[in-house]
DNA sequence: CGGCTGGTTGATACCGCTCAAATAATGTGG
DNA sequence: CCACATTATTTGAGCGGTATCAACCAGCCG
């Protein structure tokens, strides 16, 4: 289980088990209520986040052990971590709601963001390894997630093929995901970079139910130049020739997609 | 230590399935016979790289499962592909001797090596996540490979736990290599990470049994440039820099390393 | 308001890429 | 086994893309 002493920090680094019956309620209140008359069956169907977590897998048959399993949520206030390098690993977590980005740090100093995950997606996989993670995971803004103990996954692995299936996939699909991201960072220029980054990002929000062509950075320039390995100055420049050439529209952290075609032509 | 008396042929993609009884005594060829007193009960057991294979984690008791499993081997000559990118994804490969590059493409055709793979190591861990391989695999010279079809993998990991922690691992390792990776690609100067990757290969070349301060180098230097993200005369420059130096010997493919400490510190 | 973080833009330096040429290693056919 | 073709490696010279340094601006919050 999840210790509740798991590293606190100022303040929202709180863990807290529910009874299922009480989490059902805690849960309505993060969707706004929205789906308060459909809650009573089971918490993880509910979830608005479903069809992108690692929890889709199970059938509905098996709902109930599933509830079982993921019965802790965890806030996590912008820039918080949720994890640390060096922390031992516990559990799997599901992205209810917000985004996070990941962090390496080289014994010299220097660290890199090895990645941004939006809600759906999965953190601590890392930890795997070793039963120790090797990155920090840090919220980009209030965000919510969803603990799976990863023992009590494995175990339900066992039993439910089609979980296993989609751990395995989930964990292969980020093999497959940093060896594109070194094709990126190893072969192409900084502006194709920018581009991809900004593709990338374009198709996700819209995965999630929201405008392709319009959607807010939660990460600075900084964080963009270190995921994609160069300075945020070079980010900026980038972002601004986009612009000038009438690509995108960007107004801070505002970006719109105007002619993707171009984009991907780079 | 690692005996490769197998020549290769030209035409190598030779699957054989072969009965239990006959492939004993096929590896213990392939072993030069150096075990064959004691390869009766079990070849995956007798097998000169269990130990850093996947296979390692099976209990004794249930190695004839395993042995069930891995039923078929292949050779591969130096330049063949294992598997290429499209390909169907049927089986995870441990290499048995040898060595392979995996290697990605760019739909706008330029290319980039993502890793080097050393025999005991697990090669096709990416067709997972979409049942189709998103690399190529390259023998760097002739090579032998261990088929485990995925799906026996995934029905054994279902009875023996150990085997699906062990899976796990394997996944989770290659996620935290290639976060290190990017790290070394995004943040490092050219020189910095030539050491790295002489100092790494050291290592696992002394893990295996060889002289971790004298070892062949088997791919080529724009191979080594691809993987680290530069030119191969950025590579070169770099090698003749660091025997300038005194730090390493280079002779062609021949690599001593004099002062790991030199290197550690860049 | 004034400090602060985040972002934009410009000037300059430098690392690593590109092109080029010479040499060494490897493979092939006779 | 040699002669030749091919591939791999080293080294040099010059250019260019990014990093670096610096100045300035825009929100944001106490």
């Amino acid at each position: 289980m999840i210790p509740s002493s798991l590293k606190s920090q100022t303040s929202v680094d709180v863990v807290r088990p529910l009874a299922p019956r009480q989490l059902k309620l805690v849960r309505d209140a993060t969707q706004g209520g929205q789906t308060a008359g459909l809650a009573s069956a089971s918490p993880c169907a509910n979830c608005v986040m479903h069809w992108a977590c690692i929890t889709g897998a199970v059938p509905s048959a098996q709902q109930e052990r599933l509830d079982r399993m993921v019965h802790t949520w965890r806030k996590v206030g912008k820039g918080e971590s949720l994890f640390r390098a060096g922390d031992t690993f516990h559990a799997l977590y599901a992205i209810r709601s917000g985004s996070f980005k990941t962090v390496v740090s080289h014994p010299n100093g220097t660290s890199h963001v090895t990645g941004f995950q939006l809600s759906g997606e999965t953190l601590g996989l890392d930890g795997i390894a070793a039963d120790r993670h090797t990155c920090d995971a840090v919220a980009l803004e209030d965000s919510t997630v969803c603990s799976m103990p990863f023992h009590c996954v494995e175990d339900l692995c066992q039993d439910i093929r089609p979980l296993q299936r989609r751990l395995h996939q989930l964990m292969a699909e980020e093999i497959v995901r940093e060896s594109g991201l070194m094709l990126l960072l190893a072969g192409l220029t900084a502006e194709t970079r920018v581009a991809t980054f900004l593709l990338n990002l374009s198709t996700r929000m819209q995965d999630r139910g929201y405008s392709g062509s319009s959607f807010t950075l939660r990460m600075t320039r900084e964080e963009i130049g270190s995921y994609l390995g160069m300075q945020l100055e070079t980010v900026s420049r980038a972002l601004s020739r986009f612009q000038r050439e009438g690509w995108i529209a960007v107004s801070g952290k505002q970006i719109g997609i105007v002619k993707k075609s171009a984009l991907s032509e780079l």
